[in-house]
Formats: structure tokens, sequence, C-alpha cells
DNA sequence: TATTAATTTGCACTCACTGCAAGTTCATCT
DNA sequence: AGATGAACTTGCAGTGAGTGCAAATTAATA
């Protein structure tokens, strides 16, 4: 054991990322070719060159090949929630992280798999959507968590996740809208999203405190 | 055939309708009992007494049967919204079904399964989760067009499908607000999530447009 | 009662996923 | 280099979800 950190470039370390890299490459390839409900794990295996088990040590479910998320992303977003600018606002610091993660998957996808072709495939397949929020959830807990503690709420604090929910919110509407055929770029719909939340989504809504009695409908 | 219209009560309708409810009791009995993971469908299909393939017949997923939605549940919220008071604003009509959704859970199910057992079983299973969120994704849908028919938007403008997205998150945050174990009711900590949106969420928000180009962090 | 249509069921099958034990590959220490 | 142990891969056997098909049962209708 030396001293020294040791370098993190082990030939171990290197099969390792490479063979997940395979798996997902694979996966994302496969499915959008026959489709992601009719990918079957043997494929994927075989594409990627292990054996089936193998994928089951990289993967839980055959989703989360497919969505391939880099365990990298949450990291770097939690960091950018406790670097966000001293005075910012949370639901600005939720917008400036979104408009980031949308230019990175701009840039890094720029010759490969357009993220427009993503959303397709999470729209189409019920199973990956599913999948798909199973792993989100988790992510928001950890970001309303981050800022919640940046806004100096008490822990458990309804106010964070309801914005991180609305982000969430602004970014699936904006994907819908994109499926759909708008014109406008996916970044300007989450902009449009994010400001209907922010000014208040319904100028008109009635406060009044509502008592179950005093509403009357015949059921 | 007849010239009079045929009641509805064929023998063939009432055993459908008996089978269905047999088997999502059994499922919301057996889930509550063994946690919902380690349920089998052989399990809720012996419970009520049909074959493995009957089950298949009337759930496609074993996790429909155990979420037991009724079909009759978003006719019934989708009434709701076209005949909303003339004048109330589309989050105060979102607000009002909501509480009104409630209060029906509550008079329901004073003797039978509580609401608060059905949350736990929601948060405590990921795949359970998942499926409900997927399911309700048609029913969200649905809604957002009959409020922005109300509302005179055109059809796929984003703010009734933000509108719904938000009660939605209001209603999720507040179960597991309640789950973590707040005293409030849970009408209570939804009124908290609407007002929350319906005063902006964030009165600090930077309505900026922003020019990625003008951001800078080193990545 | 005979006919027809809807429903149930059994059977065979594919596929996702898991535990276990044996085999292989890499890192480390001497 | 060679021995040792840990990490990784793989095969195998098994459970359980979910589907298609065709035969059997049951309800509705003439």
């Amino acid at each position: 054991m030396q001293a020294e950190e040791s370098p993190p470039t082990g030939r171990r370390e290197r099969k390792k990322r490479e063979t997940r890299l395979a798996l997902t490459a694979a996966a994302l390839r496969l499915a959008l070719e026959k489709g992601p409900d009719n990918v079957t794990v043997e494929e994927i295996s075989e594409a990627a060159d292990v054996s089936v088990r193998t994928f089951f040590n990289y993967f839980s479910h055959k989703e989360h090949a497919i969505l391939g998320r880099d365990p990298d992303d949450l990291a770097l977003a939690l960091r950018r929630v406790r670097e966000a600018p001293a005075g910012q606002s949370p639901f600005t610091t939720m917008r400036m992280i979104v408009a980031k993660v949308l230019d990175d998957l701009e840039d890094v996808e720029k010759h490969e798999t357009a993220i427009s072709q993503r959303i397709d495939l999470l729209m189409r397949s019920p199973n990956l959507l599913a999948q798909f929020v199973v792993l989100s959830a988790e992510d928001e807990r950890e970001l309303a968590a981050a800022l919640g503690a940046r806004m100096g709420e008490p822990p458990g604090s309804p106010r964070p996740k309801l914005i991180v929910g609305a982000t969430t919110m602004a970014v699936r509407v904006a994907m819908e809208q994109r499926r759909a055929g708008s014109d406008r770029s996916l970044r300007q719909l989450v902009d449009e999203a994010f400001l209907l939340f922010a000014d208040g989504l319904d100028p008109a809504f009635d406060k009044t405190s509502l008592d179950r009695t005093d509403q009357e409908g015949q059921e």
C-alpha cells in the first residue's frame, strides 16, 4: 500500500469501464434498431462479447443498460448545486443545471445518438419509462436534499422537493412537446416551462382554504 | 335484440366484475401481508380461485392487480373538470378534484385498507411506484387535454400539462411527507404544496433568458 | 334444444433475473 | 519469477413473469 494516492489506472478498472461501455453501447444500438422491447439480454451480451451472466453483474435490469446512465452525472449535478453562486435562488439553480446537462448532451452526442432518439425510445416503451422513473426518483431525492441544505431548509421540508419535482415536470413536458413536433429547441421549451412555474402557473388560483363540507357536488 | 336499452346486468358482466374484484382484493391483501415483491401471481390467482392464465386475461402486469385502479375514476375526474364552475381557474379546479378524491378514498376505505397502507406499499416497492407512474401518465394526458379545452388553450399547449404535472407532484410530495411521519393530514399537506406552486415556488427566480455562452463553469 | 359467442383453462414456450460454485484474470508480496 | 488471494467471469440450475394457441366450459340467443 503506497503512501501516494493510487492512480486509478489499473488494468482491471479499465476493462470494467470498457465492458460497461460496450454493453450500454450495444444495448442502445440494438434498442434503436429493433425497438427496446424486442431486444433480449442475450443479444446485447452477445454483441458486447460477454456472457449473459456477466451482463447481470453490471446491470440489474435490461433497461438500465439501454438507459446507460453515467453514475457521475448525479455527482456532477450535486456538485453544481453546492457550488452554485451564493445569492442564486434555488429554482434558478435548477434551471442552470438543466441547461448545462442539455449542453453536455449535445456536445457528446453531436455525432452519436441524438437526444431526440433517446426521447423517442423513452416514450415508446413503458418498460423503459418505468425503469427511468425508478432511477430518477433516487436522484431527485438527493438533489432535493442538497438543494434544501443550500436553502437552509430543515431536512424533509417540502419546498426543495417541489422545486426539484417542478424541474422534472418542466423537462418531461418539454420532451413531450418536442416529440409532438414542436419546432422550438428543447432548451427553449424547457425555459418556457420554467417561466410558467416561476410565474405561479395560475394567477387566479383561489387560495381560500377549502373546508370539505362547504363544497357541494352530487355523487 | 330488444328495442329497450339493455340493462347492463347479465350474469356474465357480473361474474367478470366479481372476478376482477376478487383478484385485486387478493392482490392487495397479499401485497400488504408479504410485501409487494414477494407475492407471486400464482398465489394471487390461487386466492381468487382462478387459473394463472385467467389472471393475465384481466391484468397484463402483476402490479396492475395490486394497484387495482378503478377505470371509472378517470372518467369521474374528467367529468369534474368539464363541469367545474364557470369562472374557476384551472389550478383551483385541480385542487378541488384532488380534495374530492381524497374524500372519496376516506369514505370508502374507512373500514377497509387505509390510504396510508397503500402509500406505504407504493413507496416501498419501486416496481409498484414505476407502474403507477406509467399508468397515471395516460390519465394525466387526458386530464391535461380536458383542462386545456376548458382553458381555451390550443391542443398541445404546455400550460395545462404543467398544471396537471404540478398537481401530480403536489400529491406525490404530500404522500412522502406523510410517510415520513408528518402529523398533518394528507389533505393539509396537499394544500400546502398547492399553495407553494400557486405562489410561484421561487419569488427570486431569475427570468433572464440564458445564453449558454455567457455562463461559466470549469469542466 | 341447437347455435353462437365469450370466458376459462392447460400447455408449451420465451425471456428476465438470481444464487451458487467453479474457473479465470489481475494485483501484490516475497 | 512464483505463490497467494482477491476480483471478475462464466455455466448451470432454478424461479417467476408474461404470451400464444387450442381445447373445454359457460352464458346468451334463436
